[in-house]
DNA sequence: CAGCATCCGCTTTGATACTG
DNA sequence: CAGTATCAAAGCGGATGCTG
């Protein structure tokens, strides 16, 4: 990307991860961790394979991802962040919050993957309780499940919870709008969402 | 721009807002207010003509930037940001942080603008004692000064500060690196950046 | 002059095909 | 699996021209 030559940190991070796609590549790996060429333009539905390549040497370059060389032999090459690219957090979860109120009323034939839901869990949700001790959520809403963990604030994990206090399960739509307390319980299960655990769990999450 | 056909915050966010120049329209706007077309163009240099008249149509069109249509006839067309356009100086700030390191070692031809110089001010300084009441830093690094304003957070404005608690002049290099606590005014005033006033609220505002 | 629109060469993107 | 190659279409950048 063409620099804009402009003393200014948000012109300078855009010279970087301004280009199309780029923010989506690093949100994948900071959701998912390090992940090898398929997995991620699995991740990144829609991208061309050869933008996908120029954007992972480009990210190389900036210093954002780096290749994991394995010292298990014929071990798939893996692609992960660097910690500046870590870094980049607070700027997905800024995104993520804004744009996420244009996810209501988005066209049904948007692609969707489950793990995307951490972004706007993690942005969102607040312990509003901090001393009631550890707690933790498991929201399905497709694969894999999502361990929401409350308790010094909030932390998600991909993957099934052990012994989850509460378990929500339905279409992602109405279990954001659950958490996110624009739809209570009630209505929620007229459209097939179900709330296993106590209801303070929900109460206490809620923005 | 296309659409990334994503259920993802992000995404949409970038469907919105990441096209080339847009964000850095809203910056301007976000940090100035209001602005004639023609100013506008001036506070994001390096914009073509035809590409400012696109995004502005683009925005207005997904509701963050508005025309103010001026009650007082031959008064000049104002471009402003919605509400929602507002929403994103969270963004702005993620982004300023994120990208600010790269301030240190950016070229000297860069073009500069002293009001840009907000953003890592309110993105990055803060208020570590919140009982001592108001304060205001004045930061000269070209024109116009900046009014900081400590005290229930960090506010700025654009303009002189009519009394100040403090004064900081030089060159923006400087007087950020002094700012963010990455240089002493020892060093600082070898490089020509002076400060009047007591240095008890530098203190109190590094990060 | 402010506020654009038009034109044109260049770069980037998107879709697909192909390769070690 | 992990890319490269190719090519048409879209977007960008710069210059210039038009209109109130």
């Amino acid at each position: 990307m063409r620099s804009y030559d402009q003393w200014c940190g948000v012109a300078k991070a855009l010279d970087i991860v301004g280009d199309r796609w780029s923010l989506l590549i690093v949100r994948e790996l900071s959701i998912r961790g390090p992940l090898r060429y398929t997995d991620l333009q699995r991740g990144v539905p829609g991208i061309a394979t050869n933008l996908l390549a120029d954007r992972i040497r480009e990210l190389e370059q900036a210093g954002i991802v780096a290749r994991a060389i394995s010292e298990v032999p014929g071990a798939p090459q893996l692609i992960r962040l660097t910690e500046r690219g870590e870094g980049l957090r607070p700027v997905l979860h800024a995104l993520g919050r804004w744009g996420g109120s244009d996810l209501a009323d988005a066209p049904r034939t948007d692609a969707f993957q489950a793990h995307w839901l951490t972004i706007p869990l993690e942005a969102t949700l607040r312990d509003r309780k901090p001393d009631r001790g550890r707690a933790v959520l498991e929201v399905r809403a497709g694969e894999p499940p999502i361990q929401v963990e409350v308790g010094d604030g909030i932390r998600t994990r991909l993957g099934p919870a052990p012994s989850p206090d509460g378990v929500i399960s339905g279409d992602p739509r109405t279990v954001l709008a659950v958490l996110f307390g624009r739809m209570g319980l009630e209505d929620a299960e007229k459209a097939g969402t179900t709330f296993r655990g106590d209801p303070k769990l929900l109460r206490r999450i809620r923005p």
